[in-house]
DNA sequence: TTGTTCTCTGAACGCCGTGTAGAAAATGAA
DNA sequence: TTCATTTTCTACACGGCGTTCAGAGAACAA
């Protein structure tokens, strides 16, 4: 790596550094080129030697701050013993409530309309990250499998065919015993654990109660009870 | 009703319904009042004469798509007669789903961050809508109220000090057998219906599964299930 | 030293929201 | 009808934005 190649990436850091300040500072509608330039004392025009326009910055800051999500879920999930799959999964459902509560403006960039006019390319790093983040609520769902089955009843029979060709051979490879329905069941845990964060971090529930964590948690409860599973 | 008001409300149903237009075309971002203007044939200075500022316009719209909205989820929810709870929870949110995959960029307009650096104000027509939809739902919650006590356990204990009192009174109105803990479990309800269909909207689901329907169908049977009620 | 590659500037283009000054039109009273 | 008032609209300006492009200058490899 030589001399230019550091500078480059110090300077490749430094851009992304500012951009995240200012999305934290004004949300994300405050990441301009302009004003990234202006906090480093360059001009605009010389951030495209670092990435070809500004939704390419966009997509590299949503993969950057999505694996500081999944890592923080993933560390607290780690923290409890396997033998609790319910605990893991609250874990990971507290640590992503409060990693969105600590980060509004990154959980409106993965989650939301991130900046003006950008659409997410296909396989950037926020899928990744994303892909790391299915994986993780997969395994949690697998881990409470044989207590989900005992209580499943009504719903609709899946497929393999319903789901994404990739996933289903990463999950079939890390779950053998997992059947299709077990996906669906992850998609079904992640909406609940996004529905009470998004309506929160979005201000739809600030004017109606004063403090949401203790309606989070008592879903979360609920949620894990229904999966046949205590804490 | 002087000739010169219905001109005027003319002009400014005109430049809602091109915003609308404007939105349903290229998202919520290509609202711009230069846009309308130009589609109008003037000058973007002309629609200050109607809306003070761009954001009181998109406050406008919020308050129009919100409200249109609801008024599908209640009309879903009275076609299914009132001996029938569950099967108006579930109208309720099926409704509220087809109307998000009609309208998505009116979806995103009242649940994800509208446009750039609006910031939404207190008591606009966007909370009234808001406020109509927390009502709807408490309705099928409290009708639920008898089969959801019987099963509750392990929840925190609540207080109407924990909401806001405006809503309080409203429901203490309204469902005066309601107890405060109602009131948490609609915000349960609601969170459950919004998670899914965030994310099927925003696109997160898209890569993963090829019809969220199934999923969101089997969710919405197990949250009434979870109520204590059938469908 | 020379030739190449990379980085950055500065100016330009066309978008945007927002003001302001003044023209033009509609209105209501004399 | 005439005239003053109110409302609506244009024209222009300001500063912001992403993006492009020619060219200056520095860093590199030979």
């Amino acid at each position: 790596m030589s001399r230019r190649d550091r500078l480059r990436a110090q300077t490749s850091a430094e851009i992304k550094a500012i951009a995240l300040k200012l999305m934290a500072d004004g949300g994300p509608d405050a990441i301009s080129l302009r004003a990234i330039a202006r906090e480093m004392g360059m001009t605009a025009g010389a951030i495209y030697s670092y990435f070809a326009t500004r939704d390419d910055l966009i997509t590299t800051l949503i993969g950057d701050v999505y694996t500081s999500a999944v890592d923080a879920a993933e560390a607290a999930r780690d923290a409890v013993p396997e033998t609790e799959p319910g605990g893991r999964i609250l874990a990971w459902a507290q640590a992503m409530r409060e990693w969105a509560l600590a980060n509004p403006e990154g959980f409106r960039l993965i989650y939301g309309d991130p900046v003006p006019g950008y659409r997410p390319p296909d396989g950037g790093p926020g899928s990744q990250a994303e892909a790391r983040a299915c994986a993780g609520l997969v395994g949690l769902v697998a881990a409470a499998w044989p207590a989900v089955q005992a209580r499943r009843s009504g719903d609709r029979a899946y497929d393999w065919a319903d789901f994404d060709p990739d996933l289903v051979a990463h999950v079939r490879e890390d779950f053998p015993d997992l059947p299709p329905a077990g996906i669906a069941m992850t998609l079904r845990v992640w909406g609940r654990m996004h529905g009470l964060m998004a309506l929160e971090i979005y201000g739809h529930l600030r004017t109606l109660i004063h403090d949401p964590a203790d309606v989070y948690r008592d879903e979360m409860h609920d949620l894990i009870a229904s999966l046949g599973l205590t804490t």
